[in-house]
Order: structure tokens, then C-alpha cells, then sequence
RNA sequence: GCCCGGGUAGCUCAGGGGUAGAGCAGCGGAUUGAAAAUCCGCGUGUCGGUGGUUCAAAUCCGCCCCCGGGCA
């Protein structure tokens, strides 16, 4: 079985170009790990790899959820897990790449094994935690799950409404759960990471560029299907960047312009988290500040030759 | 050339003798099934330049530079 290579980079720092390069110089394939392009029906809006580039390398869960769907990273883990048993079974390099550093996690370490929550009792804790109940629903958290809720502040209600629904759902207490993680997919020594982490201002100014593009391949075109569908704006699909302000410009409360800023400011603000991510959550994973696709490749491929040698020895 | 108005944070601006403050932008951080989510924290500044008055100047005065508008 060759090693696994976990790419993370954020958003628009090339990460698509470089997965396809490094799927040809080491045989491998490429598995998504970003929490948005999972989602059919948010191509041009997720920058999500063209019909073109897919066909250079094999792709994996990309585009095969729908907009109605509420995807989870726990969801996203089983679905990864099974593509990269099967890419390793058939002797290929599994290449995970994504921004949403979460899943990448996940895949490393494991994920606490939680049942499944009804969609009854989801939207019962979320109604719970909704504008001025806010505090009360965290004092009953406070009084079911004092662990779980010491960690957690009233204002963060998706949190305190996740703890809750686990305890409507299962009546144990959130915390009881994070005692026990399912085995990690890539175990140590399973996995290279490596993350990109291109200067702050080039990344913003092609953040800027990227989502003008956006709007000329017809970003607005998937916000318009999206809005005649007349799905729950609560659906992780419609809080892709951009798309709730260009929903709120098809109802005409802002301008297009105005849009434009809004998505592009909220980008910009996920790349400095997404920074914030690496240097804390993958401290010891290989920087790698270029921006050219080149020099990139040839930095990876050095490195991933080094363990996929230790492996193919063992 | 003359007359007004203005030059203060990255931007828009408030303040008007005791070395400065708002919004937006930005920055730092958290992160266990919504994570492109959610939440916590932080003013980041030669107050256009220069000389003067003053114990003390972003503030008052002189000169210069720049930007609006008006008159020529």
C-alpha cells in the first residue's frame, strides 16, 4: 500500500492545477476534501474543477451531492474512507485535497462515532437556540452537558445547537462521545501532508479576481436556479461564498456590485482562517509558499518520493 | 493668479491647545457531523510638509505642497 498525500492550501491558492499535476507524476487520484464542492449544483461558485480538468485524472466526490442535501463532515469521512480503501487497493495514490481543514482532520485522527440526529430534532435544537432563546437553550446545555457547554459561549448557537440535538437525540451528553474516536482512515506514517501557504496579498488580489471571473462564467446563473428552487437558506449549499448575497440581489435588496464586494470580503476573511487553521491544526505539516505550479510539484514530489520509498521497502 | 472648502488609520469621515476616535476594510485566535459554517478578541496613526507661538500644537499663526469648488 503506498502512503497517501493530504494537500491543503486556501481558497484560490491553485490547489486544483497542483492536485492534477501530482496525480500524473505519481500515479494517483484525486479525492475532494473541500466542504462545498461536494455540491452539483455549485460549480462555477465553488471553483470546482471543469469537465476538462476531470478528465486529465480520475476525481473523486466532487459534484455528487445535491443543493437539498446536508452534507456533514462526518458524511463526507465515510464517503472518503471508502474511496481511499479503493484507491489504495488498486495500488494508486490517494490525493486528498481541500480547504476545509476539518475533513483533512478527520481523515488523520478520527471523528467521534455519533448516531445519526433526525432531522426533527436538528431543527428542534436549532429553533431552541434561535435569536433571544439563545441563552436559555445554553443554560439547559449548561445543565445536560456542563463539559460540552463550559467550552461554549451562549452566542455560539450552531455549536450549542449541535450539542443539544445530541442529547435530544441520544440523551447522552456531547462530551461523553468525544472520549471515543473512530480509528483514523491514513494512520501515522499512512500520509504526507503539505500546505500551501502563498503570501497574503497575491492570494487576496487573485481571491478578488477570481470571483470576477466567477461572474462572467455564469456564478449568477447558479444562484438563480438555486433561488427558483426555493430551498431552506439554512442548507450548507446556499452559505457557499458569495451565494447569499447574490441571492439577496435576486430578491433586489442590494446591488450586483455590492454582491460582488460582500462574496469576495467573505472569502478573503475564510482564506485568513483557513491560515489561522494550518499554523495551528497542522503545525508540522511542509509549507510551501510558492505560488508556481512548478516549483510546487517538484518541492511534493521530492518529499512523497522519500516515504513512498520507506513504504514500497517494507 | 485670486477667493472659499478640505488634507487625521487601508477607505469614508468625526474631533479642534494636554500627542487621537467611529464605521467599513484589516489583523490575531478558537474549531469533533452546517466547517466556504459558527464564535471570541484587537485601532493598526510621523493628524500633508516646514518654521513659529506655548510648559504643552493634530488643534493657534506664517510659508510651502496636494485635492475639490468658484472667480478670472
Amino acid at each position: 500500500m503506498r502512503p497517501a498525500l493530504l494537500i491543503h492550501g486556501p481558497t484560490a491558492s491553485g490547489k486544483t492545477q497542483l492536485s492534477i499535476q501530482m496525480a500524473k507524476k505519481l500515479d494517483g487520484e484525486i479525492v475532494n476534501a473541500d466542504s462545498m464542492q461536494v455540491y452539483r449544483d455549485l460549480h462555477v461558485i465553488t471553483a470546482r474543477p471543469t469537465d476538462e480538468e476531470m478528465s486529465t485524472a480520475p476525481h473523486h466526490l466532487f459534484g455528487y451531492k445535491d443543493a437539498a442535501e446536508r452534507g456533514s463532515a462526518g458524511e463526507w469521512l465515510r464517503d472518503a474512507r471508502e474511496v481511499i480503501l479503493d484507491i489504495q487497493k488498486r495500488g494508486k495514490v490517494p490525493i486528498v485535497i481541500g480547504g476545509t481543514g476539518l475533513h483533512l482532520l478527520a481523515l488523520i485522527e478520527g471523528l467521534s462515532e455519533i448516531p445519526p440526529i433526525p432531522e426533527e430534532t436538528r431543527s428542534e435544537a436549532r429553533a431552541m437556540v434561535q435569536k433571544d432563546g439563545a441563552q436559555s437553550a445554553y443554560e439547559y446545555l449548561m445543565k445536560i452537558d456542563p463539559d460540552t457547554g463550559s467550552k461554549l459561549v451562549p452566542n455560539d448557537r450552531q455549536r450549542v445547537a449541535r450539542a443539544l440535538e445530541v442529547w435530544l437525540a441520544t440523551g447522552k451528553p456531547l462530551s461523553s462521545y468525544h472520549e471515543n474516536k473512530t480509528p483514523p482512515v491514513l494512520g501515522a506514517g499512512e500520509w504526507m501532508g503539505i500546505a500551501l501557504t502563498p503570501p497574503r496579498n497575491r492570494l487576496y488580489n487573485r481571491i478578488d479576481r477570481r470571483f470576477a471571473g466567477m461572474m462572467m462564467e455564469g456564478a449568477m446563473d447558479e444562484a438563480r436556479a438555486l433561488f427558483e428552487r426555493n430551498l431552506d437558506p439554512l442548507l450548507p449549499a446556499m452559505k457557499a461564498h458569495g451565494m447569499p448575497w447574490l441571492l439577496s440581489y435576486l430578491r433586489g435588496e442590494i446591488s450586483a456590485e455590492a454582491a460582488a464586494d460582500f462574496a469576495k470580503r467573505d472569502t478573503r476573511r475564510y482564506a485568513k482562517r483557513q491560515f489561522t487553521w494550518i499554523s495551528h491544526q497542522f503545525p508540522f505539516w511542509p509549507r510551501i509558499p510558492s505560488m508556481e505550479l512548478d516549483v510546487r510539484s517538484r518541492v511534493i514530489h521530492a518529499l512523497f518520493k522519500e516515504i513512498d520509498g520507506a513504504f514500497l521497502k517494507r
